[in-house]
DNA sequence: ATTAGGG
DNA sequence: CCCTAAT
């Protein structure tokens, strides 16, 4: 099996710590800066190979990492809660992750403290919720200053923790999970998340199914309802067992603030209030800290990528290996101790809001052999492999040495320009050896197909690659594709995700309609693909299906495997937003409006 | 460069 | 999603 783990330079105790403080003192410190702690998601395959986590894995957290950062500053007035550190959720909800999905039993924790740290991933509570109905949610509108306060930015949970989504709080919808078949599961985890995955641990899908609707870390492990995009426990497993005082704090306080239980049965009326506690339990993270490997992957967002497998193929793998070796995790870990926590990613100054999204962020990249900064936008959500598998396994070969060697380089390269070249040099060679052209070129979108050119590609390894180059190279990912005009186009559909048309809505909610580019750079800055155009339409179709009688629903028409109804919730909060800046469309007016809070709930009508 | 809209 | 006009 393969284990993900998080690769995290100095100190591995104390991420906590490390958190917003770091970020900010990071900042102000060149050193750090220059030696970032580089943490990277990286998987161990049971015979020590480390392979780069997918981008899915990446992304996701990075995707934390960014909105929590964008939005720090944000912090209004509601800032009591104390959450953790954007970093540490975000790592910590990546370990979770992968650590549950694939090694949840078998892996214990080497380092207690982290997995505990981990664990204590705060949830974005939302303080908002919506039963309040239109009052509420129309204060939520307003970006500056949220009269509740709590909304938005001002959210006390949402603030701190910062987990970019808080808005959503509001919208009501209710999902459960536990019911679901594995096979619904997977839709619902592509219409999430907008991937594929082979998991077939439905607690693993639950729980990241349930992590991105929340948005938090935090899930419980038995019992997965999501209610207005949070989580409610009702299993009993709600108690707080986190070994560390800093895990039950995180959850305790954020019970706190919202000042109620979720009781099991609030279903109805309490859980306007929704608040989720979740208990995690620490047995089961078996993630560990690497220090300092990272991946390596990136070729410089200049230059032209070499087709890299697509992660995909690598994603299947290595979940399929994991499965069948029950691996062991490596902790290459703790090889490097280097004192400095540095911060995983470095921030670049918070002033350069209107740069782009990718000067914000940046990762040391040392697998590749050399320490690379890369800018942290460049993730592609779909797919991509950061990293060949080949460059991997060569480094493999040296066996754990490898990844502390590693460390120890980019740790050593500080800030190194020059480096940029010695990861192409790397990407090239391996470029080299996976250059052949795949025989299946076309289209290995399929599921079938990927596996066998996955298997393929593990047995022989090297020998054949597949060099898709239609697939994405560009730096956002997004494959596109030149037209017959000379015009390009978007090569794929990029289907959009649960977790997008949420942060699309806060967005909204924020910055309200018209202002797409400023909300792409507040919500979007991790998702490089979508335009400020794409949000403008997205919004244009969440309106119209917002507002679209859900009347019957469908029953019939429900396409079963169409795409994942959007909730109920969202479309509400759609609704409202929509209401708030006088963008209802032409035929409803606002007069259903008031209407909507309750029925909402049963509409279940839109589709992503 | 960004938006609003139509297709 | 794409394309284009309008800003």
């Amino acid at each position: 099996m393969e284990t993900v783990v998080g690769v995290e330079g100095s100190d591995e105790g104390k991420c906590e710590e490390s958190g917003v403080e770091k970020s900010s003192s990071s900042l102000s410190s060149p050193k750090q800066i220059a030696d970032p702690v580089v943490y990277k998601l990286v998987r161990v395959e049971g015979d020590g190979r480390l392979v780069p986590a997918t981008d899915d894995e990446v992304m996701e957290v990075e995707e934390f990492l960014v909105d929590e950062k964008i939005e720090l500053p944000v912090v209004t007035d509601a800032g009591n809660v104390e959450c953790i550190s954007n970093e540490e959720s975000s790592s910590g909800k990546s370990h979770k992750e992968s650590s549950e999905g694939l090694s949840h039993s078998e892996n214990t924790e080497p380092d207690a403290k982290l997995s505990a740290r981990l664990e204590e991933i705060v949830p974005s509570s939302d303080l908002s919720l919506d039963d309040s109905h239109i009052n509420e949610s129309a204060r939520i509108g307003e970006c500056s200053k949220p009269p509740d306060g709590p909304i938005e930015s001002g959210s006390p949970a949402s603030v701190i923790c910062n987990s970019s989504k808080p808005d959503f709080y509001t919208l009501k919808g209710e999902i459960c999970l536990d019911n679901l078949s594995i096979r619904e599961l997977h839709g619902l985890f592509r219409a999430t998340f907008g991937r594929e995955t082979t998991v077939k641990d439905k607690l693993w899908l639950k729980r990241r199914i349930a992590m991105g609707l929340t948005n938090s870390c935090d899930v419980s492990t038995t019992t997965f309802t999501i209610l207005d995009n949070k989580l409610v426990n009702k299993g009993t497993d709600n108690s707080f067992q986190n070994a560390d005082g800093m895990l039950t704090e995180g959850s305790d306080g954020e019970a706190k603030n919202l000042g109620y239980e979720t009781s099991p049965t609030s279903h109805s009326s309490q859980m306007e209030n929704h608040q989720i506690v979740l208990g995690k339990r620490l047995g089961n993270l078996s993630v560990e800290l690497d220090c300092g490997s990272d991946d390596l992957q990136m070729e410089h967002r200049g230059a032209k990528r070499v087709r890299k497998p697509t992660k995909r193929y690598i994603e299947e793998l290595s979940e399929v290996e994991s499965r069948d070796y029950t691996p062991k995790v490596i902790s290459s870990a703790k090889t490097t101790g280097q004192g400095q926590t540095s911060p995983k990613y470095c921030i670049r100054p918070p002033g350069n809001a209107p740069l782009n999204e990718r000067t914000i962020v940046t990762r040391l990249d040392s697998l590749g052999g050399s320490g690379v900064q890369v800018p942290f936008v460049s993730r592609v959500r779909r797919s991509r492999p950061r990293k060949n598998i080949m460059a991997l396994m060569k480094f493999d070969s040296s066996g754990m040495g490898v990844a502390a060697k590693l460390v120890q380089e980019a740790l050593s390269v500080r800030s190194s320009p020059p480096e940029s070249e010695h990861a192409d040099k790397v990407l090239k060679v391996r470029s080299a050896s996976e250059q052949i052209q795949p025989l299946f070129a076309a289209e290995p979108e399929k599921d079938k197909r990927r596996s066998i050119m996955s298997t393929i590609e593990l047995g022989k390894n090297l020998g054949l690659k597949q060099t898709d180059s239609s697939e994405d190279n560009s730096d956002d990912g997004i494959a596109t594709v030149p037209t017959a005009k000379g015009g390009m186009r978007r090569k794929h559909h990029r289907a959009w995700t649960l977790v997008e048309v949420i942060k699309l809505v806060e967005g909204v909610s924020k910055c309200g309609t018209g202002r797409w580019s400023e909300i792409k750079r507040l919500s979007f800055a991790s998702y490089s693909y979508r335009t400020s155009v794409d949000l403008k339409d997205k919004w244009r179709n969440l309106l119209k299906a917002s507002f679209a009688q859900t009347p019957p629903d469908d029953g019939i028409n429900s396409r079963k495997h169409a795409s994942v109804p959007i909730p109920a919730a969202i479309l509400l909060k759609v609704r409202e937003l929509a209401e708030m800046h006088a963008q209802v469309p032409p035929n409803l007016g606002p007069g259903k409006l008031p209407s909507v809070s309750r029925s909402v709930h049963q509409t279940r009508s839109g589709y992503l």
